[in-house]
RNA sequence: GCUCGGUUAACUCAGUGGUAGAGUGCAUCCUUCACACGGAUGAAGUCACUGGUUCAAGUCCAGUACCGAGCACCA
C-alpha cells in the first residue's frame, strides 16, 4: 500500500495519469460500439492560438460532459481540430517575412504558402499540448484540420454546389475593407467601437449664390476630395430651396449637386451631409438613390489616391484628415471643430478601423434561413440559456448576404477558373452567376479544368468560416457519421452564436438533412475582477499553463466551474483557482487518514456487502451519498455545471469530512464489527464521490482510486460505469438520519457554548446533559468526541449549581458545569438573549396563523408547517424559561 | 434608438412564491496523531429603488436608476 504524502503534488501526478490514458486508448471512439453514441466536435481554436481562460471554461466543460457520458455507458467521440483561420496565420508568416525586409510578393503565392504551411507544422498547434496539460479526453486519432484535404475538399464541393444552386454570386459591393490585411470582411467580423472624435464643421460655397455658404458638419474631411454631392432632408425648411442647386467642393474643386434623400437627420450637426459614395456605406446608398458618381479616394491600403491635391496624395487616412482640416482653415472655410463621440468599425484581426470599399466580391445567398430559423424555435436545438434563442431570431429575421470571398492567400481558394483569353473580361463583369457557366469561360468546380494552361483561377480564398460551418460533418467519414451524427453537445461562447453556430445549423441542414447537434450551451465569458473581457492586449489574462502549474489541472477545473454560471460572464479571480487546488487536497488527505486504518478491498467496497449494523451516523453519509447521486443526475440533465460542483465540494467537504469523518475517528481505536462498518462506508463514500467527482477533477481521482485499490489491475476510474443501485436500497434511514443530525446539531451548540464562555476549542470539559431519548446515551462517546468533552454524564433529575452555561439541544438540555467560573448574571443575559430570538419567531408565527386569510387560502401543508413550527418554538420557550428560573 | 441580461453579506456568486444561503475575506480560539491548501465559533444583508398582484414577494408584473452585452445607426 503507497504512503501518500502529506500535501497533494498535482503535476507528476496528472501528466501520469493523461500518459496512462492515452496509452489505455481511453478516448478512442469506436464507430462499431454496441453502445449508444455521445458525441461533442470541439469549436477548433486558431491554429496559431494559444489557451485561454475562455478555451479553459469551454473545453473543461466539454471534457465534463463527455467523461460523464462515459460513465453512463455511452460511446463517446470527442473530436478535437484546428482551424486555418485565414488572417491571423497568413499575417503571422507575413510579420515573419516583414522582418527579413520582404512581402509576400516578393516570394510569391506558391512560395508563400510553403512558408505558411511550414510554419504551421513547426509552431501550429501549440494549443492542442495544452488542452492536453487541462485534461481533455478528445480521440486525438481524429484530430482534423480546416485544411486537410479531405475537409478541403468538402470545402470545395460546398462552393460549387450553392454557385450551380444559383445561391453564390460575384458583384461589385460596398464591403468591409481592413486597410492592414487588404481583405473584406464579413459584417461579423467588425466590432463597433465608441471613439473620442471630432465633428468638422465646413462651408461649402453655394455655385448659384457665390457668397453664400452651406455649412456641412463631418467626421472624416479626409474623404471630401470623394464628395460627390451634398444631401439634405426633403422637409428640412432651413435647406428646400437649395435643391437641385450646387455647392462648391473645396479640393479639388468642383461643382456637386445638392439633393433631397430622407437618411439625413435634420438635428445631426447642421442637417447637411456631405456624400462620398465610395467611402460610406449610406453615402454609397443615396449616392444610388440620386445617380451620384462614384469616386474612390483612397488606395487599398489606406491612403490617400488623389494626385490632383499633391498635398494629401499618398498620406495615410488619418494624417489626411488633420491635413485636410489644416487646409479646410487656411481656406477660411473651417467654422468649427467638437468634440463628438461616435461609433467606428474596427477590423476585429487587424485592430484598427475598416474602411468602407467597393470592391469585387463573392456572396453567398444564406441557405436553409427558414428551416434554420424554425429547428430552434421548435426546440430541435435546445440553446442554454434559452434566451439566445431570441438574439439568434433577430439575426436570422435580418440576414444579410454573406462575403464569403478574402484577398488572402492562406485558405481555400475559390474553384473558379476564368478561360485564359476572356479573363480579364470576367474578372471585372460587374455580375457572375450561374448563368455564366453556359458560355464555357468559366469553370466552376472541385477539379480543375482538364486543360488548365488556358485557364485562370480566380485569386481570392474563402472566409476562414465558410469552412467551419461545416465542420460537425466534415470532420466525420461514413461510419463515424452513421454512429455520431448528429452531434449530442456543442459546447461554445456566445459571441460566436453568428459567425458559427446559426451558419452550422445552416450548412447541417442543407448537407446532412439534419440538424448538427441537440444541445448548444453557451458558457460564460470570462472577464477579470473590474468586469472587463480578458484578452491578450488587455494583459489582463492570467496564463492558464502558469495556473496549471501552480494549482494543478484539477484544481484550475474545479474552481472555475465552481465560479462559472449560465448567465452573461463570470468574474475570474486567482483566489478561486486556490479553492479549486486546496479541495483537491481535502480529497487526497482523507484518502490518507483512510489508507492509515488499512488497507480497502481489492476492487473495491461491494454495496452486497453492506454490515447489517450501521452506525446512525453512516446512514446518514450514505442517505447524503445516495442523494447526492440523484441530484446530480438532474443537475446534469440541466447543464447546471457551478450546481454540480457546489454539490460535489458539499458533500466531501461540509458532510463527509467535518461531519462524518469527525463523528466516526473513535470507531478506528474500538475495532471489531464497528470498525469494519465504517471502514465500508468510508470506501463506498470514497470509491462512489471519486467517481462522481472524476469530470471535475479527473487526474487526482483516478490517482486515489487506484491508490485505495477501488479499480482492479489495468482499470481505469474513467472507465468505470455509475453505480444505478442505491447503497441504502430498501432501508428506512429516516430515524437514524434524526439522530445523527441531533447530535451534530448539538455539537454545534455545545461548542458555540465553550466559546461564549472562552474556553479554547480543546479544552476539555465535563457534560451533563438531560437526554430527551432513551437513544442518547448511545452516542455519548460520539458527542463527546465532537465537542472536546472528557465526559458525558447523563443525569434525568440533574440540578445544576446556579449559574452554570447551558444550551437546549436536539438531545436534551446540556449543562457545563464550571467549577469556579459561575457567573449568574452572564448566564441570565446569554439565556435572555436566545430567549428574545425565539419569542421574535414565535411572534411571527403567531401572526401568521393569527391571519384568517392565511389560514383559509394557503395551501393546508403550509398552514399545518406553520403549526408544527409556532409548536417547537412554544416548547422551546418553555424550557428555556425554565432554565432561566432554575438561576434563581 | 431597439433587444436581451444583471443589481442579494466586504468580495465572487447560489437562491423563481412559504423561517435569507455558500465559498473567500474579517474577528476570536485551536499547531487535538488526514489535511494550517486545516479545524471550531462568530459578526456581517431595509435582497438597487417605486408601485402592483398575492394570505404570503429576493422570487411574479409594471415602471425608474445604474452596470453590461447584442443589433441598428447621425455624417
Amino acid at each position: 500500500m503507497a504512503e501518500l504524502s502529506k500535501a497533494y503534488e498535482p503535476g507528476e501526478v496528472e501528466a501520469a495519469w493523461y500518459a496512462r490514458w492515452l496509452e489505455g486508448k481511453c478516448f478512442h471512439a469506436e464507430a462499431g460500439s454496441g453502445k449508444p453514441g455521445y458525441s461533442i466536435v470541439i469549436p477548433p481554436p486558431n491554429v496559431t492560438g494559444i489557451l485561454h481562460m475562455g478555451h479553459v471554461l469551454n473545453n473543461t466543460i466539454q471534457d465534463i460532459l463527455c467523461r460523464r457520458a462515459r460513465q453512463e455507458g455511452k460511446e463517446v467521440l470527442w473530436l478535437p481540430g484546428t482551424d486555418h483561420a485565414g488572417i491571423a496565420t497568413q499575417t503571422k508568416v507575413e510579420r515573419k517575412l516583414r522582418d527579413e525586409g520582404k512581402t509576400k510578393r516578393d516570394v510569391g503565392r506558391e512560395k508563400f504558402l510553403e512558408m505558411v504551411w511550414d510554419w504551421k507544422d513547426h509552431h501550429g498547434g501549440i494549443i492542442i499540448d495544452q488542452l492536453k496539460k487541462l485534461g481533455c479526453s478528445c480521440d486525438w486519432e481524429r484530430e482534423r484540420f480546416t485544411m486537410d484535404e479531405e475537409y478541403s475538399r468538402e470545402v470545395q464541393r460546398t462552393f460549387v454546389h450553392f454557385f450551380k444552386q444559383g445561391n453564390i454570386y460575384r458583384g461589385k459591393r460596398m464591403v468591409n475593407w481592413c486597410p492592414v490585411s487588404l481583405t473584406a470582411l464579413s459584417d461579423e467580423e467588425v466590432d463597433m467601437k465608441p471613439q473620442q472624435s471630432k465633428l468638422y464643421y465646413m462651408k461649402y460655397e453655394l455655385v448659384e449664390e457665390p457668397g453664400t455658404h452651406l455649412r456641412i458638419a463631418t467626421t472624416r474631411p479626409e474623404t471630401l476630395m470623394g464628395d460627390t454631392g451634398v444631401a439634405v432632408n426633403p422637409r428640412d425648411e432651413r435647406y428646400g430651396h437649395l435643391v437641385g442647386k450646387h455647392a462648391r467642393r473645396p479640393f479639388p474643386a468642383a461643382d456637386i449637386p445638392i439633393v433631397a434623400d430622407e437618411h439625413i437627420d435634420p438635428e445631426f450637426g447642421t442637417g447637411v451631409l456631405k456624400v462620398t459614395p465610395a467611402h460610406d456605406k449610406a453615402d454609397f446608398e443615396i449616392g444610388q438613390r440620386h445617380g451620384l458618381e462614384i469616386l474612390d479616394v483612397l488606395h487599398p491600403d489606406g491612403r490617400v489616391n488623389c494626385p490632383e491635391c499633391p498635398d494629401l496624395d499618398g498620406l495615410d487616412r488619418f494624417e489626411a484628415r488633420y491635413v485636410a482640416a489644416k487646409k479646410l482653415e487656411d481656406m477660411g472655410l473651417l467654422e468649427k471643430t467638437e468634440d463628438h463621440e461616435n461609433k467606428v468599425g474596427f477590423s476585429e484581426r487587424a485592430g484598427v478601423p475598416i474602411e468602407p470599399r467597393i470592391s469585387m466580391q463573392w456572396f453567398l445567398r444564406y441557405p436553409q434561413v427558414g428551416r434554420a430559423t424554425r429547428v430552434v424555435a421548435d426546440g430541435e436545438i435546445e440553446f442554454r440559456p434559452p434566451r439566445w434563442k431570441k438574439t439568434y431570431m433577430n439575426w436570422m429575421e435580418n440576414i444579410q448576404d454573406w462575403c464569403i470571398s478574402r484577398q488572402l492567400w492562406w485558405g481555400h481558394r475559390i474553384p473558379v477558373w476564368y478561360r485564359k483569353e476572356k479573363a480579364v473580361e470576367l474578372q471585372e463583369a460587374e455580375s457572375l452567376d450561374a448563368a455564366d457557366l453556359e458560355r464555357g469561360d468559366l469553370h466552376v468546380g472541385t477539379e480543375p479544368p482538364g486543360d488548365p494552361g488556358n485557364w485562370v483561377q480566380d485569386e481570392d480564398v474563402l472566409d476562414t468560416w465558410f469552412s467551419s460551418w461545416l465542420w460537425p460533418y466534415a470532420t466525420m467519414d461514413e461510419p463515424t457519421r452513421a454512429k455520431f451524427y448528429p452531434t449530442s453537445d456543442l459546447s461554445t461562447g456566445p459571441d460566436i452564436l453568428f459567425f458559427w453556430v446559426a451558419r452550422m445549423i445552416m450548412a447541417g441542414l442543407e448537407f446532412m438533412d439534419e440538424v448538427p447537434f441537440k444541445n448548444v450551451y453557451f458558457h460564460s465569458i470570462v472577464r477579470d475582477l473590474k468586469g472587463d473581457k480578458m484578452s491578450k492586449s488587455l494583459g489582463n489574462s492570467p496564463d492558464p499553463l502558469d495556473l496549471i502549474a501552480n494549482y494543478g489541472a484539477d484544481g484550475l477545473r474545479l474552481g472555475l466551474m465552481r465560479i462559472a454560471p449560465t448567465g452573461m460572464d463570470v468574474r475570474f479571480d486567482e483566489k478561486q483557482i486556490e479553492e479549486g487546488r486546496n479541495f483537491a487536497n481535502k480529497l487526497w488527505n482523507a484518502c490518507r487518514y483512510r489508507l492509515m486504518q488499512g488497507e480497502a478491498a481489492m476492487g473495491g467496497p461491494a454495496a452486497a456487502d453492506r454490515p447489517a449494523e450501521l452506525p446512525v451516523y453512516a446512514i446518514d453519509i450514505l442517505a447524503k451519498l445516495d442523494a447526492l447521486g440523484e441530484q446530480l443526475e438532474t443537475a446534469y440533465a440541466a447543464y447546471k455545471f457551478n450546481d454540480i460542483a457546489a454539490q460535489l465540494y458539499e458533500f466531501f467537504w461540509s458532510n463527509f469530512c467535518d461531519l462524518y469523518l469527525e463523528a466516526v475517528k473513535n470507531d478506528f481505536r474500538e475495532g471489531g464489527e464497528r470498525k469494519a462498518a465504517t471502514l465500508w462506508t468510508m470506501d463506498v463514500c470514497l470509491s462512489r464521490f471519486l467517481q462522481a467527482l472524476h469530470p471535475f477533477m479527473p487526474h487526482v481521482t483516478e490517482e486515489l482510486w487506484r491508490t485505495l485499490g477501488f479499480g482492479r489491475e489495468g482499470e481505469f476510474l474513467m472507465q468505470a460505469e455509475l453505480p444505478r443501485e442505491p447503497v441504502l436500497a430498501g432501508l428506512d434511514a429516516a430515524e437514524a438520519r434524526e439522530r445523527a443530525a441531533a447530535v451534530y446539531e448539538s455539537a454545534s451548540r455545545i461548542r458555540n457554548l465553550k466559546a461564549e464562555y472562552n474556553l479554547a476549542s480543546n479544552k476539555k470539559v465535563r457534560l451533563v446533559v438531560k437526554p430527551a431519548g432513551g437513544w442518547v446515551e448511545a452516542e455519548a462517546a460520539t458527542l463527546a468526541l465532537l465537542t472536546g468533552a472528557a465526559a458525558v454524564d447523563f443525569d434525568a433529575a440533574y440540578e445544576p449549581p446556579k449559574g452554570t452555561p447551558a444550551a437546549l439541544t436536539a438531545v436534551g438540555e446540556v449543562y457545563l458545569p464550571l467549577e469556579g467560573l459561575i457567573d449568574v448574571a452572564a448566564e441570565r443575559s446569554r439565556l435572555g438573549k436566545e430567549i428574545a430570538k425565539v419569542e421574535k419567531e414565535m411572534a411571527k408565527s403567531e401572526a401568521k396563523l393569527g391571519n384568517a386569510n392565511f389560514v383559509e387560502r394557503a395551501k393546508p401543508e403550509v398552514v399545518e408547517q406553520e403549526r408544527g413550527r409556532l409548536k417547537d418554538w412554544q416548547e422551546k420557550i418553555a424550557q428555556l424559561q425554565e432554565m432561566l428560573a432554575g438561576l434563581g
